[in-house]
DNA sequence: GCTCTGATGTTATATGGTGACATCTGTTAT
DNA sequence: ATAACAGATGTCACCATATAACATCAGAGC
């Protein structure tokens, strides 16, 4: 069965895109993609785990020669949601970049307890019944979170 | 339209049937609801609203003389949880009592955003719809967690 | 160049959560 | 009864996550 992202594959071009698509959208919605959120959108990506907001400021930190403040990441990361760019995953406190941004943002995700690994669904049946469950309740929807902690194919079968 | 959990409503009775319900269950089980266990418990069921564990905590402080370590709410809530009495809020990192005790425990919430009311559900269709949505891409499921952000029918039309 | 708006820097602090180890308390076996 | 044990609680220190308040800076439009 093919895996939505394989443990081996050319992570390089996935940053490449993440980047690509995000200028493109904010250029277009005249939102500005500055070097600091366009560096953190960046370290977000650095791998399909989601990462915390402490993790990628420690990144910063290091590389410029003064300490990067938490605030400064925090606002970075606050923009790089709001432009859905970059989702945030509740039971982890940690940030994830989002695989369809300008597009569908359902919120939905498979979030692996061996490996760590995120992966982004928009399963159509899952939104309508969620959906569905509100309204009937006369709940009004703004924003549906689902996270589904488990296992993933390639941490299932250790001997293959 | 009936609300789950109208505003106004007998809730002295709600934290006596979760009691007695704990009670039953932590007998029934060997399982053993502490004094400091039950009184936290009874504290998260103050409201219909998830509650912080550092709300928790003062509240403990003041009653007692000297006051309430962190872990001593942690552990109980820990323990809770491990008891399906009480459920984490992963969005707010708050804690509320379960409403099925020893029943389901599909781990949906609608939380509405005005008045910090969180009503729980157990959908059929949305627990099938995940688990379909993740077994179909060879995802183990082991922990579902649907928290859905709105607006609750009370909080809707503010003239009625 | 001036000015305004939005972005960033700085400092301090609030909120949420654990690790390590000592002590207590209730249960069980003798 | 009491020794011995396991699980529960207390204590202290600490880490992790997030934000408030206010100053400063940089770019866009005039």
């Amino acid at each position: 069965m093919p895996h939505a992202v394989p443990h081996q594959h050319d992570h390089a071009h996935c940053i490449i895109d993440a980047l690509t698509r995000a200028d493109a959208l904010c250029g277009a919605r005249g939102a500005r993609l500055t070097s600091v959120r366009r560096r953190v959108l960046e370290l977000v990506w650095t791998s399909h785990r989601p990462r915390g907001a402490y993790a990628i400021l420690d990144d910063l930190s290091q590389e410029g020669g003064k300490p990067t403040a938490p605030l400064t990441v925090y606002r970075a990361l606050e923009f790089l949601v709001e432009q859905g760019l970059v989702h945030r995953i509740e039971s982890l406190n940690a940030y994830i970049g989002c695989i369809t941004p300008g597009g569908a943002h359902a919120g939905q995700f498979l979030v692996c307890e061996r490996c760590g690994t995120a992966v982004e669904l928009d399963d159509p049946c899952v939104r309508e019944a969620i959906r569905a469950a509100a309204t009937g309740r006369g709940f009004l929807v703004h924003r549906p979170t689902v996270e589904v902690c488990g296992v993933c194919p390639d941490c299932q079968e250790p001997s293959l």
